[in-house]
DNA sequence: GTCATTACTTACATGTTTGTTCGTGCCTTA
DNA sequence: TAAGGCACGAACAAACATGTAAGTAATGAC
């Protein structure tokens, strides 16, 4: 995000996987993170500290950046709220909302995978 | 696959996301060139050198590696042949062929998504 | 006997992702 | 006055993913 990345093969490779309808989607899906907060905030909206809660293994700091870049690419909104404490609550989007569907699908693959293999 | 992780927050980390269906399955067809070989791949069967010019931009290693953790995997079957020189022919499991409607499905969602963004 | 072909493998280098620790600004409660 | 909750941010470190360059074994062509 924040540090420019050079002109080598490692990054002109990472065109051909963007230029790719289907790579370019499991980016956005992809990582360690995005899908099981994706699953943990279905149809509700939650707040930072009830994130954090729900995975208390995984770090604030990756909390924090998966948030970021899933509002980024228009997976969750965030609402700030002026109050003190401060509250900022995140919910799924449209776009988000249409993956359901996919997901479901891709799960029922990944269980059937890991009963063959 | 050979070095042995440590217990590491990391390695009890990954076991959160192994133990999902879905980010299971993701993994399963994460990482550079995966899906990109097997939209490759279609219902042909490919030698290792043929996939090596398809993508020339990819290091051999990278290509070896795939080939083989995707073997692992039960995406791809592998058929050596003993001739002179050796022949090794690469072809898509009927695992791999369940995943393709899924594929389309998340292929117009990132094209959707690009769109949208 | 030298060379090319095929399908890799190994050692090393570079780049990214994830995790650890600490700090910040605002306000509320004790 | 102190302490704590909230929603982060920055600096650093560990682990992993990817790329580069060179080498291997078997064989057949020349």
């Amino acid at each position: 995000m924040t540090t420019r990345k050079k002109n080598s093969t490692y990054t002109r490779n990472e065109q051909c996987i963007i230029n790719c309808d289907l790579t370019y989607a499991v980016q956005k899906i992809g990582g360690r993170w995005k899908l099981l907060l994706l699953d943990k905030l279905g149809d509700k909206k939650l707040r930072f500290n009830e994130l954090k809660k729900e995975f208390s293994y995984m770090s604030e700091r990756m909390l924090s950046l998966q948030l970021k870049s899933m509002e980024q690419d228009g997976l969750i909104k965030r609402s700030a709220y002026a109050e003190t404490p401060p509250r900022v609550e995140y919910e799924m989007t449209e776009l988000a909302r249409e993956l359901a569907p996919i997901l479901d699908q891709l799960r029922n693959w990944g269980r059937k995978q890991r009963e063959s293999v």
